[in-house]
DNA sequence: TTTAGGCATTCAGAATGAGTCTT
DNA sequence: AAGACTCATTCTGAATGCCT
């Protein structure tokens, strides 16, 4: 029987028993049940370690396996137990001397990488169907494969919002009820629940178990929302019973929820690693996809007002955000089914967990093919290294420069050179700059990998050229290209994570040296091609006078270097300022492009960034310094003559640690100490938004929660000298305008005639 | 349960220094 | 003349969020 694996957990029945929650092609839900013996690995006098084991009664073998590449002798120990990695520290501390790997890893993952299966594919499944519970047929598994690869089969999804607020402050399960709950399930239908609270969650609960949706998707599921209906219910005496045959959630893994037999994806988790965003709210989100739907936003502070006076605006509102949800998952769900079938890790968390555990988890799962054994976790003191060369920019307006990018260089580097923790050796004939070695052949862990994952794209890729655009077919291949690449991408960064299993400070110091050298040699012979290079970051640079000669440094790296760079986009007009990291430019296509200035960071004002990039968007579009201080101007006097909306001074930073754990005074964690002493809550990861006052004293004393603030208390001052003049003031520096010409005005006063 | 390092920037608060007053 | 005090300036570290 060909079915799809969905999810899977464990249960101990006197050994551990999995258990692998399927879907059918048409529609039915399986449980196959299957019993499973994990092992673990211990290396040293294994003489010893047999006797030990003998005595324990525990059964084994004795292997060849490799350690970071090295080949070692080993006994591979089953035991049947669940609790693995109790059970074999207690083991180890009566054997001393002996080291244990893989006893570390959770047993459903074991299972997994021992079969070599992964959630979100196909699978061959011989059994025996015991029965049928609670609308799940049953099987006993004899036989379990991977099957071929093919579409998803039809799932079930429903989209879930909750409204629920506080008279005061943020609202707390202990006191607020749930008010409403809005269900939106993907065939259309559409339940909201309000009224008596014990009835609701009642509704709630049945309408789950009734319509049995394979997925649950929401917005901030994981952080808030199941742990408020678990709590409202248990006040109630409900049982949550919204899993199949009747569980609850429960908390599991990399802060994630887990729903027996159901999909349990929070897109907050998403929105969460998407660097575009630097607001991580739904209506963000949803904007980021593309996803054309109606969003009324109403603040938190506001829900309780409009509950009273304007209920269907929030019934409305909640409908808006379930629909708006579910719209969005359907955008991004082929690649969150393509993301955990690349990880091997179920789809419910696989966008919970953060990259370094996906990469992990792709790397661990690729160990057995070369007899790696799986590094046990440990905690290791992180020390930095050098990382890319950043080129001092030349300062000023530049006409027609081109941008060239190395395409994917620390992995090609990787792959070059053969960069690993198993090639690393002493007498390696690849020497990176920063000394270390390794070795040519044989083909290294983490190069091997990368060539499967760069192998894997280019097919796909190719599929998806001869796909129909916009077709299912198409939607699949671009979200599995774009998993693959995500994956590519991170292991350089894997490498040099204390936290990794296969952490190696020599493999990512060395990637890095490599990347500096072939940065600082493009450099050197673009000037000797007559080209000038304006500025420089990591892989890329930036280039004048290219034209006959760009062609030369492509082949040059190609030939030279072997590594392949493109022409990455040309910019009619840029300018950079003298810090690095930061320009603004106008690409051939009219298009402004504004990196790293004030104007596209979350930490400044509205009014900052949107003068900020309305003065560089004029300096690039005229050429004219004159016309950029004219816009600037206008900012300020906008500012001096208060006609500016409150909104658009807030200024908005996060909050990233416990308030106690700051040593520093700081506007916005004065503000966030306030409102908690007001009932909100405030968790590491929020954003406090704040407006400075009027008056005197340092800057914490005058910020003020944005929605207490009115006109007449702003500093209005402080937004035309700190925020928009500091913002436009270095965009007219550039181009030798002082940052006093922006606040003085237009015209030439009497003053200046004495001055 | 935090993939890496490089970088600019702001503000608070300490350190420094010039100038003035007091003893 | 030496020390105490005030006020302005300079320097340093904490913190945030960006870039590749």
């Amino acid at each position: 029987m060909r079915l799809w694996l969905l999810d899977l957990a464990s249960e101990q029945a006197g050994g551990p028993v999995i258990a692998l929650w399927m879907k059918a092609g048409d529609g039915v839900t399986w449980l196959a049940k299957v019993r499973y013996t994990p092992s673990f690995y211990l290396v040293g006098d294994l003489d010893r370690a047999a006797g030990l084991l003998e005595a324990e009664n525990l059964r084994f073998e004795r292997c060849s396996r490799r350690i970071r590449g090295k080949p070692v002798e080993a006994l591979r120990v089953y035991v049947d137990r669940e609790d693995l990695e109790d059970y074999v520290e207690k083991l180890l501390r009566k054997m001393p001397g002996l080291e244990a790997c893989e006893h570390d890893i959770r047993v459903t993952v074991k299972y997994l990488i021992d079969l070599g299966l992964r959630p979100c594919s196909w699978l061959e499944v011989d059994g025996v169907e015991v029965g049928v519970e609670d609308g799940v047929r049953v099987l006993e598994c004899r036989e379990i494969r991977e099957s071929s690869e093919a579409p998803p089969p039809a799932l079930r999804a429903v989209a879930l919002d909750l409204v629920v607020f506080g008279e005061k402050g943020s609202p707390r399960a202990e006191r607020d009820p749930i008010r409403l709950i809005t269900l939106h399930f993907d065939d259309g239908r559409r339940v909201q629940l309000e009224g008596d609270e014990a009835e609701i969650i009642k509704s709630f609960i049945s309408i789950m178990r009734e319509h049995d949706p394979d997925i649950v998707v929401g917005f901030g599921l994981n952080r808030f929302q199941w742990s408020y209906l678990g709590e409202r219910a248990k006040r109630l005496g409900i049982r949550l019973a919204v899993g199949r045959l009747g569980a609850e959630p429960r908390m599991s893994v990399h802060g994630h929820v887990s729903i027996r037999g159901r999909l349990n994806i929070d897109l907050e988790d998403m929105a969460r690693d998407i660097p575009e965003l630097t607001v991580e709210t739904l209506e963000e989100f949803v904007k980021y996809l593309g996803i054309d739907v109606r969003l009324d936003t109403i603040e938190e502070y506001e829900l309780g007002d409009f509950w009273e006076h304007d209920r269907m605006k929030v019934r409305e509102y909640s409908a808006q955000r379930a629909e708006a949800i579910l719209k969005a998952f359907n955008a991004v769900r082929e690649f969150i089914l393509s993301l955990s079938e690349l990880t091997g890790m179920p789809a419910d968390y696989v966008l919970t967990a953060s990259a370094g555990f996906r990469v992990e988890s792709y790397l661990m799962r690729l160990a057995p093919r070369t007899g790696e054994l799986i590094p046990r976790r440990t905690e290791i003191a992180h020390i930095s290294y050098p990382g890319g060369l950043v080129k001092e920019p030349i300062r000023g307006i530049h006409e027609d420069v081109a941008v060239l990018d190395f395409r994917s260089m620390y992995p090609s580097l990787i792959i070059k050179y053969n960069i690993s923790f198993d090639t690393l050796s002493d007498d390696g004939e690849n020497i990176a700059p920063s000394g270390h070695r390794f070795r040519a052949r044989p083909e290294g862990f983490l190069p091997s990998a990368l060539k499967t994952l760069l192998e894997e794209r280019r097919r796909i890729q190719e599929k998806l050229r001869a796909a129909a655009s916009g077709s299912v077919e198409a939607k699949i291949l671009d979200a599995r290209q774009r998993a693959v690449k995500i994956i590519a991408n991170a292991i350089y960064g894997y490498t040099g994570w204390s936290g990794a299993r296969w952490y190696s400070r020599e493999v990512a110091e060395a990637t890095t040296a490599w990347g500096r050298e072939v940065i600082a040699s493009t450099i050197r012979k673009a000037e000797e091609l007559g080209m000038k290079v304006i500025y420089s970051d990591t892989d890329s640079v930036f280039l004048k006078n290219y034209h006959g000669k760009l062609e030369k440094l492509i082949e040059w790296i190609e030939m030279e270097l072997g590594l392949e760079a493109k022409l990455e986009k040309v910019f009619k007009r840029i300018i950079f300022t003298e810090a690095k990291k930061r320009y603004a430019g106008m690409t051939i296509g009219g298009e402004i492009e504004v990196v790293g200035l004030e104007a596209v960071r979350g930490d400044w004002s509205g009014i900052a960034r949107e003068a900020q990039y309305e003065t560089v968007k004029a300096l690039l579009e005229t050429g004219d310094p004159a016309q950029a201080l004219k816009r600037a101007r206008e900012y300020v006097q906008a500012l001096r003559g208060r006609q500016v909306d409150l909104k658009k001074l807030i200024i908005w930073k996060q909050i990233t640690r416990p308030l106690s754990e700051y040593s520093a005074t700081q506007p916005h964690v004065v503000v966030a100490k306030q409102l908690m002493s007001e009932g909100w809550r405030i968790q590491p990861g929020d954003k406090v938004g704040f407006i400075i006052t009027a008056g005197s004293g340092p800057l914490y004393s005058r910020a003020k929660p944005y929605f207490k603030v009115s006109k007449d208390e702003v500093d209005w001052e402080y937004y035309v000298e700190k925020q928009v003049a500091a913002a436009c003031g270095r965009i007219l520096e550039a181009v030798g305008i002082k940052v006093e010409k922006i606040l003085e005005s237009g015209e030439r006063t009497l003053i200046d005639f004495f001055s």
